[in-house]
DNA sequence: TAAGCGTGGCC
DNA sequence: TGGCCAAGCTT
């Protein structure tokens, strides 16, 4: 299909997407953000992060300046907190070993921290105009049914055809436009669902359309049930505050705040062993279902009320919070629901 | 290599 | 309702 890219990029001039937020600038900090952002994530989940990001961090020495948990608290309710943790050392790293400048090709963006080969093709491509290729879900679902391919385009041998085929595909020319376009036929026409083929400028020799596959292609991931697991976390208040523990930086909600778990034991002997102080819990009699992606946690919430003079031991990892500083504080979203239900104002 | 890593929208 | 997955990267 000799006439892919000048296709996409007649296409993308009528009817594609020129005015979102990370759009209209070659500043590589905006780019780099939005891409980060955007991973996994759809554009109008990211749209409010995005600018609520930029005004706390401005440009690239603010976010190498801040501590790590305010960026932490920047990216609360986002999601794979990796991506934060990454963000904020890559910050660092462009500062004190870069100049403050990504560097100048794409392969060389694509060894810092957080940024994988698309990405910094993104990154290269949008500030720089460089001839790079992404490989997106958008584009994976494009090409897929564009050429028919077969199989879980996450899958290795499969993941290595495609992108063999997006660089072969690349224009000369014009590359900034040629991605965006990609990915806005993926997002608005050749859509998961039902696309509408009567809107591409592929159509006429799209090979999932001309041999009826654009429901089963892309191949879906093969996938097993995920795992249900349980987990009872304690609403500790005392007065106006709430007790609140640092998870630590790898794993599920790696750096942020989240509620004591209690294990297995009688909340009371639980209590009685962390603080040697004699309460109650009021079960809340909810339980909260929240869905990862690899499993399944029903949460149980006690509600515990600690006298307001009560001056427990607290571990290294544990602090009170004022809940009037829970706006701006580094929570996973079901963390920050059960607050807001239980100890909100 | 394949599993781990969040959240919300869609149907 | 629950299964599926979105501008992927890391280990």
């Amino acid at each position: 299909m000799s006439t892919f890219a000048p296709r996409l990029l007649a296409w993308h001039r009528q009817c594609g997407r020129h005015d979102l937020p990370w759009q209209n600038t070659r500043d590589a900090y905006r780019i780099w953000l939005s891409e980060i952002m955007l991973q996994q994530t759809q554009v109008e989940t990211v749209i409010p992060y995005y600018a609520r990001f930029l005004a706390a961090f401005p440009d690239l020495a603010a976010l190498a300046a801040a501590p790590v948990e305010a960026v932490m608290a920047q990216w609360s309710g986002l999601g794979y907190y990796a991506r934060a943790r990454n963000l904020h050392a890559c910050a660092r790293q462009l500062m004190s070993a870069h100049g403050g400048q990504f560097p100048a090709t794409a392969d060389q963006i694509a060894t810092l921290p957080g940024i994988g080969r698309s990405t910094a093709a993104a990154i290269a491509a949008f500030s720089q105009g460089e001839r790079a290729a992404i490989l997106d879900g958008n584009v994976k679902r494009v090409l897929c049914r564009a050429f028919g391919v077969d199989g879980f385009p996450g899958s290795a041998a499969v993941e290595k055809q495609l992108w063999t085929l997006a660089e072969a595909l690349l224009p000369d020319t014009q590359i900034g436009d040629y991605i965006q376009a990609q990915m806005d036929l993926g997002a608005t026409v050749c859509t998961r669902g039902t696309p509408n083929c009567g809107a591409c400028p592929l159509a006429e020799d799209c090979v999932a359309r001309l041999t009826d596959q654009t429901q089963s292609l892309p191949t879906p991931r093969p996938r097993k049930r995920p795992p249900l697991r349980q987990s009872r976390l304690a609403i500790i208040q005392r007065g106006n505050e709430v007790l609140l523990e640092r998870r630590p930086p790898k794993g599920i909600w790696g750096g942020l705040l989240v509620l004591p778990e209690i294990g297995d034991a009688p909340t009371a002997d639980w209590l009685s062993a962390q603080f040697s102080t004699l309460t109650s819990a009021i079960a809340t009699g909810e339980i909260l279902r929240h869905t990862f992606t690899h499993f399944v946690l029903d949460i149980t919430p006690e509600h515990i009320l600690l006298p307001t003079d009560a001056t427990p031991r607290l571990a290294d990892t544990q602090q009170w919070l004022p809940l009037s500083k829970l706006a701006d504080a580094a929570l996973p979203a079901p963390v920050r629901t059960l607050l807001s239900r239980y100890a909100g104002p």
